[in-house]
DNA sequence: GTTTACAGAAGTGTATACACTTTTTGAAAA
DNA sequence: TTTTCAAAAAGTGTATACACTTCTGTAAAC
């Protein structure tokens, strides 16, 4: 089992629902999608299968797959798991760091202030979800890795949907900070810096604003 | 989408291989259980795609779907995540514990207790594993309950494959301590308790024992 | 003018067909 | 007896067919 071209269709859609081009609500009309692809519907529903439990794609009844519109309590209930499994693996990844490990995250920051100047809005968005991704592969826990992609592939639509302005430079500013506090053993600090990095990107959504959606219900609600 | 007739044919599956009903490394032909579930190859294809993302089920292309046999790395890492995951969880949930959350786990280790001292081996693992479950669920976040539920139904079949000896009265004593821990409001035994629990939960684990299995590449590696 | 009813179009849900791959089987060769 | 090879069987991968549901637009009823 295990197609390719349905790896392939999951990628394309994810990157696109995470950058934005697909608009949370949007339909994701099966036929449309494998004419775009080429394959036949059966492709395009694994795809959406697949999409559908990592959460970036809701599924209704004979109705057909939708872009999913995390609600602001989702939103909230991702963030907080995300502090608590974060903040953790940040004490676990002091434990067992090394040049090399503290080499490959300045790296990865270097390349985030790119993104910020360039001001490649996707692409920015992306890196700062790697950071939290690297971490986790560094530390070679491909289970912790997997997990966290998927939170933070989420967090990435949630990001897009509720962004307030700014705060991308400040990030990366943080993650500069975290990456000094690991390289230093800090513990304590990592930890402190980690979950206070969490809470400020979830503190600079706009939950309250009005959320751009195709589905009505949602709009008008 | 979302047909029901799958999620059956994935409840049942997944029941039957944390039960231990069903091999690791078991080969699951679709045709036979579509048979058995009397549809066609359609639902059971797409039941197993999602048991592969759960990690329960091993897809090999061209070669069909096999009950998942975690190694030992894999299942160190599964324990590791639960470990940073639940700590902290355990930490947040002291701080929003009440009175009739309390009560529940109280009740849930009540049935714990009758499960083992009726000797049902799989109710046994399944209740054991729900307790975790069940904190995430009082917690009132989805999100984290059913990530931790998919991680749980991991370490079901980790704990079946792996199983050494007893362990089981210990662990419902050592949750009926985090409980009072809990209902104390006692943050840090309770995080203390959780992690240690955890920890004897996987040191039981007989990982250099031979691991009856159904693939024969497996079996003599 | 608004609402209701209904026919057609479009779309989803499941089964089935068929090509292609892997596994099994059995007979010939060593 | 063991190995090798080929044909048959079984099984997977993808496309397609068809039933059934939802959506859309138009015309009749109010």
């Amino acid at each position: 089992m295990e197609s390719s071209s349905t790896h392939v269709i999951v990628q394309a859609l994810t990157k696109a629902i995470v950058e934005h081009r697909l608009q949370p609500g949007a339909k994701l009309a099966e036929q449309k999608l494998a004419d775009h692809f080429g394959v036949s519907r059966t492709l395009v529903r694994q795809a959406l299968l697949q999409l559908s439990q990592h959460q970036l794609v809701r599924l209704e009844p004979a109705r057909g797959a939708f872009v999913a519109a995390p609600s602001a309590a989702e939103a909230k209930q991702v963030f907080a798991v995300r502090r608590m499994l974060e903040t953790e693996m940040t004490r676990v990844f002091v434990r067992q760091v090394t040049s090399a490990k503290i080499r490959a995250l300045k790296e990865h920051v270097a390349q985030e202030k790119l993104a910020v100047d360039s001001h490649d809005a996707s692409g920015r968005t992306e890196l700062l979800g790697d950071f939290h991704v690297r971490m986790a592969e560094l530390m070679g826990n491909e289970v912790l890795a997997q997990i966290l992609g998927q939170l933070i592939s989420r967090c990435a639509l949630i990001t897009l949907m509720y962004q307030s302005a700014h705060a991308a430079e400040h990030s990366v500013e943080e993650h500069a900070q975290i990456v000094k506090a690991l390289a230093a053993r800090d513990e304590e600090s990592a930890m402190r810096l980690m979950q206070a990095h969490l809470l400020h990107v979830e503190e600079n959504l706009a939950f309250d604003r009005a959320v751009p959606s195709s589905d009505i219900a949602t709009a008008l609600a």
